[in-house]
DNA sequence: GCCCGACTGTCACAGCGGTGTCACAGCGGT
DNA sequence: ACCGCTGTGACACCGCTGTGACAGTCGGGC
């Protein structure tokens, strides 16, 4: 699911919190300290960091620092309990999210997946779904290597959507997301750009396998086989 | 541990279960009224809302059900005394738990943890009952790994159902939960969508092992081994 | 074990609502 | 001024949905 890196000192807990989200479907890479933690982060570039605040060394709360300062990616504080937690050092020194040990790596998967969730929108790596490539930083999307030419609306709706692939959205949402309307008269604008889109995007708009209708819902972006 | 949103019009609890919460380890934001913490939703994505019943302007039930309208996130009802609860009601407009007041910050957290484990399950990760999997985040059931086909009435008819996983739900409870009526005449509907439900979901149709009949009562959604 | 009443399953059908589609006019950018 | 993007309303289509009637089933009382 997302490819991780584990920065805890204790070995019985690394271990333990390793087979569990390994088991979860994560790919887990570790270290014992923050100095291997940094270095490993620079050679692998993960998508995210589990980090234990106690640590021989430089400290969690500084690691987080450190990590700032060239990178966004999500991090998650490890604290050993929760009335040891310093919620204001942690968040300015640029955490997302706190889990208190001991921790299951189910509870662990789940905080995981939800600061994912709500890293997706910053992402800004290519994204593929079958023949469609989007590139984030390049604002260009392409179909079989050939570049397509997407207005800023159709565009704009594109991101919104592959920024939570296989994730439904309402009309309502969409509009909120990529028009930034709060109401929703009866209108056709969402399908209408639906459509507008689905002919450039799918090979066969009228049985479309990348942006499905989910009846009674709105849309979804998948990722074909 | 969590990160909530409290909606409490008193100063005075919600500063008190503020510092509660945020001493359990939480990280809480709040919001005075129903239309403030439904703006603060939409902006922050919390993981779990603390409700009080008693609001100025829109009540906790009417926040409640809009928020069900587009979120699948837990809500905890804070209502001021057991006598004031109607239960029915409150499960009815989706509410996952109750906390009557006065309350304690320990206690409400004790109910928080529960809840985000029952919901752990449930969120946006898939449910599954026997060889059906529910895909609450895409709005999509598979069979054994195929997808089904349901139309939105018998989509959220399963969805209502397995949020309340071997609990029995009366036609009423449905009706509201699933139609949104408040009137239950002499009719087969709720009998009907449930036949055509488990026309798609059920191995055997004709003696279900999902979908169970509670006579006298209604249906019940239940994980056979 | 039998009967009866209440409850539930089943089905066909007509109406309706959601979705796809399209053309057009206004608007803004070039 | 021109051109292309956008939002809107109209319309058609298809499949969902609720209804009512009837059949089947269950459970309790005797």
């Amino acid at each position: 699911m997302a490819f991780l890196l584990l920065i805890e000192d204790d070995e019985a807990v690394r271990t333990a919190l390793e087979m569990g989200l390994t088991r979860q479907g994560h790919r887990v890479i570790t270290a014992p300290t923050g100095e291997d933690g940094l270095k490993l982060l620079r050679e692998q570039r993960p998508d995210l960091i589990v980090l234990d605040v106690m640590l021989p060394g430089i400290d969690g709360f500084e690691v987080c620092r450190r990590i700032r300062r060239t990178d966004q990616l999500p991090i998650i504080l490890l604290t050993a309990r929760s009335d040891d937690i310093d919620v204001v050092v942690g968040l300015e020194s640029g955490a997302d999210d706190y889990v208190v040990k001991p921790v299951q790596g189910r509870v662990l998967d789940a905080r995981i997946r939800a600061v994912m969730r709500r890293g997706e929108r910053e992402s800004n790596d290519a994204a593929t779904f079958g023949p469609i490539v989007i590139d984030r930083a390049a604002m260009a999307v392409t179909k079989n290597g050939e570049d397509l030419q997407l207005t800023p609306t159709e565009l704009r709706l594109l991101l919104e959507l592959s920024r939570r692939p296989g994730q439904a959205l309402s009309r309502q949402q969409l509009l909120r997301l990529v028009w930034e309307h709060d109401y929703l008269g009866d209108s056709r604008l969402v399908d209408a750009c639906v459509q507008r889109l689905r002919a450039k995007v799918e090979d066969v708009p009228s049985s479309p396998k990348l942006i499905r209708t989910v009846r009674g819902v709105g849309y979804r972006l998948d990722n074909p086989q």
